[in-house]
RNA sequence: GGUCCCGUCGUCUAGUGGCCUAGGACAUCUGGUUUUCAGCCAGAGAAUCUGGGGUUCGAAUCCCCACGGGAUCACCA
């Protein structure tokens, strides 16, 4: 049986797409297994909280497509899946750990440890704590009996420490490089490193699959688990997404909260397949594919280890090629939901064949169309050396009985025959004079829409 | 700085010793679709496979070194 996990922290506003990254290949890898897909809430650093981060960042997850088996919200066998309500589980552990001498107690005041790091740092030695206190065990406990706050940090044993990475192969660290972690902090929360431990074994995660930063701190992990006497799950340590300079993606230089994408129309489908072809290729080489065709086709080892630079162009050429595949009566629904609303129905529903292949995003709709609305405010070229021409352009559309594309178009070629200019001139003019435009959705077809009297009303506003 | 990870067109990638004078996609440019734009079609430019040494009859592919980029070294995750 295959599970896996994501274990976001609410520390921000809502998930950040690395994490919809991660979690697309973690939900993938246990649908193709026939597993479950787990989401558990790591809410242990108390100081960190965004007020309303998890809510957000659980129905984005949901919106994204990304149905979990067990979370916060539907439960499951392991209950509960917050941290912050398993605190008693990894107390218990913790001092287990401790009674088993495989880690120890700390009184250390935050002011000894930044004296002692400080120090180490400039002696240009690795900081790490220095052991002072699983020296005198005894004293520390006395002291924390007489209420002293305290920390239970894990035993570093001095060995090698060697694991395989799913999709990075062998990997060795040296213990002796890693600190003394801290295991429960004096707060009673745990550490991540303790928190993840603990809950990946309850929670029968066998996969652990998540972002490259964590690579360094795995080696902690096993030594926890053995520490333990657990099972190691398998890890699969994915590359980080970055910006165009190739540091890791952040707010700073590109929108990161999925939200941000969903709010500009960007589809949920096409954000995930997006996301999909970062350090992965589907087999055939094919670029646009459901998620369901996703998932038969990953598989961890294909997973690449350069990180990816993050492409929003492509992404809205992807989100573009998902509107020319949608339904017409499906993309006006989307519109109209998009623009709360607030939008004619029945405009939008003619609009969408001039519309469709000419927006990448949703948001695009309204500044493409925005005249279908509401008559043009200001004209992209100058309308009164053109008077005598929408006054012939006019009387000829006022003669027209059946106003359709057709006959709109029958009818302007004329005019434009008898004005003797290009027809690219004579249709810019009228262009303008109807969008208010240089470039629009096609004039007959956009005319059509807004009805003869409108159009007229348009034109002759600018002959009088 | 220590440790670890990584290094193919601007970007995402294919490539696992000969099929590679390196393929596809996005982006860019050109032409067509004779009303804009978009879409569509056709085409072009774009990587001496980071560099240098090996191994081999033969290397983008294996090994070593260098360089470059990134991550991580908290009572944050």
């Amino acid at each position: 049986m295959v599970r896996t996990r994501i274990a976001p922290s609410p520390t921000g506003k809502d998930v950040h797409v690395g994490s919809i990254s991660t979690g697309l290949m973690n939900f993938a890898w246990a649908k193709k297994n026939g597993g479950q897909f787990i989401i558990r809430i790591e809410d242990t650093d108390q100081t960190r909280i965004v007020p309303g981060g998890e809510k957000k960042m659980l129905e984005t997850l949901e919106k994204i497509g990304l149905h979990a088996d067990e979370s916060p919200l539907i439960g499951g066998p392991y209950i509960p899946y917050r941290q912050s309500e398993r605190l008693t589980i990894y107390k218990k552990y913790a001092e287990e750990l401790a009674a088993n001498g495989k880690a120890y107690y700390c009184t250390c005041k935050p002011e000894r440890l930044d004296a002692m790091r400080k120090k180490q740092q400039a002696e240009k030695k690795i900081p790490k704590y220095d052991r002072h206190c699983y020296t005198i065990q005894k004293e520390v406990k006395e002291e924390i009996a007489k209420g002293s706050k305290f920390v239970i940090r894990l035993l570093i044993p001095d060995t090698e420490v060697t694991f395989t990475d799913l999709i990075r192969g062998t990997v060795t660290m040296t213990g002796s490089n890693l600190d003394d972690q801290v295991l429960l902090k004096s707060d009673g929360f745990p550490t991540y490193h303790l928190g993840v431990v603990v809950d990946d074994h309850l929670m029968k995660i066998t996969h652990v699959i998540r972002g490259e930063e964590w690579l360094p701190s795995t080696p902690k992990h096993i030594i926890l688990y053995e520490a333990f006497g657990w099972e190691i799950p398998f890890y699969a340590h994915v590359s980080l997404l970055r910006n165009p300079d190739k540091s890791k993606l952040s707010k700073r230089k590109n929108p990161v909260w999925t939200s941000e994408y969903l709010e500009k129309g960007i589809f949920p489908e096409a954000l995930l397949n997006y996301l999909a072809l970062m350090g992965w290729s589907h087999p055939e080489g094919k670029e646009i594919f459901t998620l369901d065709e996703y998932v038969a086709a990953f598989d961890l080892k294909d997973v690449q280890t350069t990180a990816p630079v993050f492409d929003p162009v492509k992404l809205e050429w992807m989100n573009g090629e998902y509107i020319r595949k949608v339904q017409n009566s499906k993309l006006k629904v989307q519109i109209c939901e998009f623009y709360k609303n607030e939008l004619s129905e029945s405009v939008v529903e003619k609009s969408i064949p001039i519309i469709k292949e000419r927006i990448k995003k949703l948001s695009d709709y309204l500044p493409l169309c925005d005249f279908l609305f509401h008559p043009p405010s200001t004209y992209a070229v100058d309308m009164g050396p053109r008077k005598q021409l929408l006054g012939q352009a006019s009387k000829k559309l006022e003669s027209i009985t059946d106003w359709s594309v057709k006959s709109i178009g029958d009818t302007l070629m004329e005019a434009c025959k008898d004005s003797g200019l290009k027809t690219g001139e004579f249709f810019m003019i009228l262009r303008v004079a109807i969008t208010g435009k240089k470039i629009s959705p096609p004039l007959n077809e956009s005319m059509e829409i807004l009805g003869k009297d409108e159009c007229l009303t348009r034109i002759n506003v600018l002959i009088n």
